[in-house]
This record gives structure tokens, C-alpha cells and sequence, in this order.
RNA sequence: GCCAACGUGGCUCAGUUGGUAGAGCAACGCACUCGUAAUGCGUAGGUCGCCGGUUCGAGUCCGGCCGUUGGCUCCA
């Protein structure tokens, strides 16, 4: 059984504690209520007869898992609400998630937030009630009839395994099959809220029927539940799409079609500026650059095996270059992916062992028709720009290149200040390749990774039927995370294109290929960037680094020469000559997030300084020109 | 693609039970020539996403389409 009992007390007692030992530890009388669920603060699981001696697995009431335990059984009471003010609701899975919980149901009638509140205040009513829940062990006959009017449990019941007890939870009218653990009553329950409605597929499956999803969230403490709420305010400020339209970062025009950005001149600097600083790094790393073409014959598409697999996901069209009369068609395929044209790069020579390993990059903008419900701002768009690179290398060469490229992810990610996750993906049901190819490949990655002492999680199964790979995602100011880098092994187009290299003994081999992006979208992760930096970026990168204020017209001059000698130092510059009030030219450049501001009045023409305001530290007083000059040559590239 | 909500000037939003569109910011003009987060006055700007229907009359009600948002599924 499980006892969640406060922090402190949970400091004395270790995970095996005895019914005694606990007792023992907050008192007897204490200790009999907790374990009868009778105590205000203490959770107590309802999992197993409380007997004497028993083992007791302890959780503070601090715990995550305590946290979760609620959450769910406050889901199990959004559930119980749901089906008295909506008869007949059919009910689904309702698991505690990261921030909250949810439950899935079929209704007659849809739900929309408008009739939160009603279900909020039933919620309410069932925890003042604070009835128990109460488990119940019970045979696959049993489950079948109490559950017979519920499909999708009746559903799950015939997907449990014949031989074992299935366990319910009831509380007040609702029943649910689940095997817990609960809180033991409802007056548990903290401060709780619903989020939001959305659909979701009856078993995450797309050909399954449409569930209504409600999400909602739960803590023990209303303070805490109002934090939640105000953090997630402050990350709605950060949103990209918001910022990106504030700071002139993109656009969007519906005419242009769904996830097609289309970049302000703003925007086009800091992705140039991004470009740059990679494309720097890239050479320093013994990379070489190349450009491919944006379209190419479906034949190229053909020989890669995307006209078979991934037609549904390209732009295609169809070019007469006959003429009217004798129209001779051809079909072309705009890229979803660069590797074919790297592929044929390396095809256009013959190649040694010595010329290996070649690594070619190329920022690659590319198109991928996305379905049309997952564009998401910078985040997924049918349009970007891959830091795509592919390495051509021997069998022996795969684990240092490997480490190479993480050595490079961590340097970028390092830089912005980024935490993130990796995680290797192995072979997938559906795949090509010898059994020593993947597992070569697959220790490849995962030596790599323990030489670079990078934790990793293992997707089993989940790798691209041509290899095995290793992704890695950092976390959005929502929390959610993103897939940026990726590693990947092919084996399939150096096979499919027959590529090859001479070996030390004259005989000709296969080159071992690695696909790997380390921004992954250069658009994603600017999205990103925004979002984590609140659209201050870092001085070096910001699309403006100063804004000149003139204190009044008759400074305009100055200022004007002042703005020429920080486009000398290679700074990007901005100059707010609008009549207006310094407050307001402050307020104004303040919001554009620029870095300096910097005023001339009489003073500081006077004296050949400068008065600077930080963007974040607010004003710094006066500077030498030099100093200011100085600071932006340190950021220029 | 699926479910739901939403769609009013460049942006943020108001518009009562259907009676013929309004504010702030931004823009433009004038005044103010200003010392660190938003000066005053004035001008201009909208076939209320598109198409169809109901009605004497539709921004408002109904249907279809397009788009946006939140999720689900997907992401070579």
C-alpha cells in the first residue's frame, strides 16, 4: 500500500516502513486515522486492507506522485460531474498528465468551454460531499455488467488479460474501471480548474471515433494553482507568433497559402545573421558548403523512393516542354529534403577512401505539405530552411563523426543557454538494411553518446526505416518540446544511388551516410529563440543593436553621424528621428527589445559621449563614443 | 486530415432581443522641441473572411467554403 504523508515526517522514514514504524512516527492516533483516510493533509491509497506489519511505501505529500495521485482522482470527478450533467456520457481514459489531468467522453451534445462552469460547480459540489472512493476487486463478468452501458470500457475489459483481477474505483454514482491509486475522499482535492476542450481519438488512433477531451488541472494548494495560471500568462506573452508580429520578425498572408511565412526585413537579418555564425562554425569543423536546387525531376524523386512513400507530403507539378502543339510533359518535385541533391554531388566524382570522410552542408530551404492541422507558426510550417549536412564516411569513421556532430550540438545549444534531451531511436518493424548494419549503426550512436557523456532515452522501434538516429529536443517557454538536431544513419540512398568509394586494397565499398541538422529549421528555431528570450535576443543576433535617440530635431545631425559610425563598426542601427517626446521614443525602442538605446542632447554632444539605456538594466549613464563603438565590434561576427 | 471554438479598419477589441458600424494603438497632418516605458488636436482608413439562404431588413440567425486558435493523429 501507499501512504503520502508530510515532508517532514517523510525525512524519518525510508520507502518499507511497517504500518509500526509509521506510527511510530507520527503517533499512533495519527497513524490509525491517516491509514483510515481520515486525516486533513495525508493522502492515503486505499490499495490494500491496512493489516499490521504490512509494508507501506511512503510518498511525501510534496511528491510529485502525490500531486498525481489527486490529479487523477480529480479526473475521476470532472468524470462523475460530466456524466450527471450529461446523461448518457460515454467515458474513456482520464490519466493525470505533466500539469494537470484529463478524461475522454462521447457525448450526445458537445461540450465548449461555456459549460466549464456549470461542471466546475457540480466539481465543487462533489468535493464538499467528500464521499470516499472506494476500490473494488472484481471478475471480467462482473466488470462486463457493471460496464454495460459503457462501450469503450467494455471495449478495454476484452483487452485485459482473461486471468487477471480487474479493479474498480467508485465513487458516489460513478464507476470507473482503473486500478488507482486514489485519494480517499473527495474533500482531498485542492484548488482545481478546467483548461480547455479539444478532440482526440479513441486510443490515439486516427481511424478510431472522435472523443471530446477536457483538460483541466488540480493543486493542493490554491496559491499554487494560481501560479500555474499566471506562469502560463507570462508564456502566452512569449509567444512567437505574438512577438514575431510585434518585433517585425514574419508575416503571414492567408492568400499565400497555410505554414508559408513570409519574412520581414527584421527577420531576414537574424536568420541571416543565424546563418552566418553557423556557417562560420561549420567550416572551422572541416564542413563544405554546396547548393542544390529547389526542384528536381520526379526521376530524382523515383530513384530516392520518396515518389512511392511520401507523394501524399510534396508539392509536384507538371511543366509542357514541348510546345502547344506537341505538348511533352515533365514532372518535377519541389525538395522535401536536401539529401539527394548532396547525393548527387558525391555521385559527380569518384571517390577514395582518402576524400573521406566529405562533409557537405547547405542551408536548404524546403517544402513539405504538412497537414493542414499541425502548422504552427515558425514552429511547423510547410516552408523552411534546413542547416541540412550530410557525411559521407567509412564504417570505422561512423562513432567519430557521430561525436563530431554532438560536439557541435552542444557548442549551439551551450550558446543560447539551451537544456535538452536526446534520445536514440532503433529499428522499426518496417525497415531495409542487414541486421549488422543496424546494430553497427545503433552502437555507433549510442558509443558516441556515452563518449560524450550525453544521457539518451531509447525510442525502441521508433528509427526511420532506413536507420537508426539520434534526436535531440529542447523544451519551448510553454514547456513543450521541440525536435531540433538529429542525427540519422541512411541506408538507404547510398544504395539507391549506387554510391561507392575506392579502398585502401582497389576494392569499391559502399560510403556510410549521416544525415544531420543541428538547428533542424533555422524559422523553428528562431520561433524558439523568441519564445525563450522574450524576443530580447542576445546583442549579437538582435536585429537592431541600438536605436539613436535624438533629444530634439536640432540633434539630428549628430545623431545621423553617429548612426554612420555604428554601421562602420558592422552594428545595425536604428534612428527614431519622430517629433516626439524622449519617453516616448524610450517606451518604443523598449518594446522593440533593442539592446542600447542611446540619447544625445545638448550634453552629450558637448562632451562627445553618449547617454545609454540597457534594454534590461535600464540606463547606464554616459559612455565614451568609443566604448559604445567597442561593444558593438565585439558583437559583430 | 479529425474534433471544438473563433474570424469586425495594419494591431487589440466593443457592437445590447436582427433596424443599416464604434474605440484605443498604429498611419497621415498641425502644434509642442521635449532628458529615459507611450503629449494634444485633427484627418483618413471597414462591401463586418468568402458564397448562399431566412427576413421588409443580417456584423447579428441558418448552411457551405476559406482562414485562425487549442488539442488529437502525423512529422521522411
Amino acid at each position: 500500500m501507499k501512504v503520502v504523508l508530510p515532508d517532514q515526517t517523510v525525512k524519518e522514514l525510508e520507502d518499507g516502513a511497517t504500518v509500526q514504524d509509521v506510527a511510530a512516527s507520527i503517533g499512533a492516533g495519527l497513524a490509525k486515522a491517516a491509514l483510515a483516510g481520515k486525516v486533513n493533509g495525508v493522502l492515503v491509497d486505499v490499495t490494500a486492507p491496512v493489516t499490521e506489519g504490512a509494508l507501506v511505501e511512503i510518498v511525501t505529500d510534496r511528491s510529485p506522485e502525490a500531486l498525481e495521485i489527486m490529479r487523477h482522482s480529480t479526473a475521476h470527478i470532472m468524470a462523475e460531474a460530466v456524466q450527471l450533467l450529461y446523461p448518457g456520457a460515454q467515458i474513456a481514459f482520464g490519466p493525470s498528465t505533466e500539469d494537470g489531468f484529463f478524461y475522454d467522453f462521447e457525448l450526445s451534445q458537445s461540450v465548449s468551454t461555456d459549460g466549464f462552469e456549470a461542471i466546475e460547480k457540480k466539481m465543487a459540489e462533489i468535493v464538499a460531499a467528500d464521499e470516499p472512493f472506494v476500490r473494488e476487486v472484481v471478475t471480467r463478468e462482473e466488470a462486463e455488467k457493471v460496464f454495460a452501458d459503457q462501450r469503450f470500457k467494455l471495449e478495454h475489459i476484452a483487452e485485459l488479460p482473461a486471468d487477471e483481477d480487474i479493479s474498480l474505483y467508485r465513487h458516489g454514482s460513478f464507476v470507473d474501471l482503473c486500478s488507482g491509486p486514489h485519494v480517499p475522499s473527495a474533500g482531498r482535492i485542492g484548488a482545481f480548474k478546467l483548461m480547455k476542450v479539444a478532440g482526440a481519438y479513441w486510443k490515439g488512433d486516427a481511424t478510431r471515433e472522435m472523443l471530446q477531451r477536457i483538460y483541466g488541472t488540480a493543486f493542493f494548494k490554491k496559491k499554487d494553482l494560481e501560479t500555474y495560471l499566471y506562469n502560463i500568462k507570462e508564456a502566452e506573452k512569449r509567444d512567437h507568433r505574438k512577438l514575431g508580429r510585434e518585433l517585425g520578425i514574419y508575416t503571414m498572408d492567408p492568400m499565400a497559402g497555410v505554414g508559408l511565412p513570409l519574412y520581414l526585413p527584421k527577420g531576414a537579418r537574424v536568420i541571416r545573421t543565424l546563418q552566418e555564425w553557423l556557417r562560420r562554425d561549420l567550416y572551422d569543423r572541416g564542413y563544405e558548403e554546396v547548393i542544390t536546387p529547389h526542384i528536381y525531376n520526379a526521376d530524382v524523386w523515383k530513384t530516392s523512393g520518396h515518389y512511392g512513400y511520401y507523394r501524399e507530403n510534396m508539392y509536384f507539378f507538371n511543366i509542357n516542354e514541348g510546345d502547344e502543339e506537341n505538348p511533352r510533359y515533365s514532372e518535377y518535385g519541389v525538395k522535401p529534403m536536401n539529401c539527394p541533391g548532396h547525393v548527387m554531388l558525391y555521385k559527380a566524382d569518384i571517390h577514395s577512401y582518402r576524400d573521406l570522410p566529405l562533409r557537405y552542408f547547405e542551408f536548404g530551404t524546403v517544402y513539405r505539405h504538412e497537414m493542414s492541422g499541425v502548422v504552427h507558426g515558425l514552429l511547423r510550417a510547410r516552408g523552411f530552411t534546413q542547416d541540412d549536412a550530410h557525411v559521407f564516411c567509412t564504417r570505422d569513421q561512423v562513432v567519430d563523426e557521430v561525436v563530431a556532430i554532438l560536439d557541435l550540438v552542444d557548442h549551439i545549444m551551450e550558446t543560447f543557454g539551451f537544456e535538452y534531451e536526446a534520445e536514440i531511436s532503433t529499428r522499426p518493424e518496417k525497415s531495409i538494411g542487414t541486421d549488422d548494419m543496424w546494430e553497427h549503426a545503433t552502437d555507433a550512436l549510442r558509443e558516441a553518446c556515452a563518449r560524450h557523456n550525453l544521457e539518451y532515452d531509447i525510442n525502441e522501434g521508433d528509427g526511420a526505416f532506413y536507420g537508426p538516429k539520434i534526436d535531440i529536443k529542447v523544451k519551448d517557454a510553454l514547456g513543450r518540446t521541440w525536435q531540433c538536431s538529429t542525427v540519422q544513419i541512411d541506408f538507404n540512398l547510398p544504395e539507391r544511388f549506387g554510391l561507392t568509394y575506392r579502398t585502401e586494397d582497389n576494392t569499391e565499398e559502399r560510403p556510410w551516410m549521416l544525415h544531420r541538422a543541428i538547428f533542424g529549421s533555422i524559422e523553428r528555431f528562431l520561433g524558439i529563440l523568441i519564445e525563450h528570450y522574450g524576443g530580447a535576443l542576445p546583442l549579437w543576433l538582435a536585429p537592431v543593436q541600438v536605436a539613436v535617440l535624438p533629444l530634439a530635431d536640432r540633434h539630428k545631425p549628430a545623431c545621423e553621424e553617429l548612426v554612420a559610425k555604428i554601421k562602420a563598426a558592422g552594428g545595425r542601427v536604428e534612428l527614431y528621428d519622430h517629433n516626439e517626446p524622449m519617453r516616448v521614443k524610450i517606451a518604443k525602442a523598449q518594446s522593440q527589445k533593442i539592446p542600447y538605446m542611446v540619447v544625445l542632447g545638448d550634453k552629450e554632444i558637448e562632451n562627445g559621449t553618449v547617454s545609454v539605456r540597457d534594454r534590461h538594466e535600464g540606463d547606464l549613464g554616459s559612455w565614451d563614443v568609443e566604448k559604445l563603438l567597442s561593444v558593438i565590434r565585439e558583437a559583430a561576427l
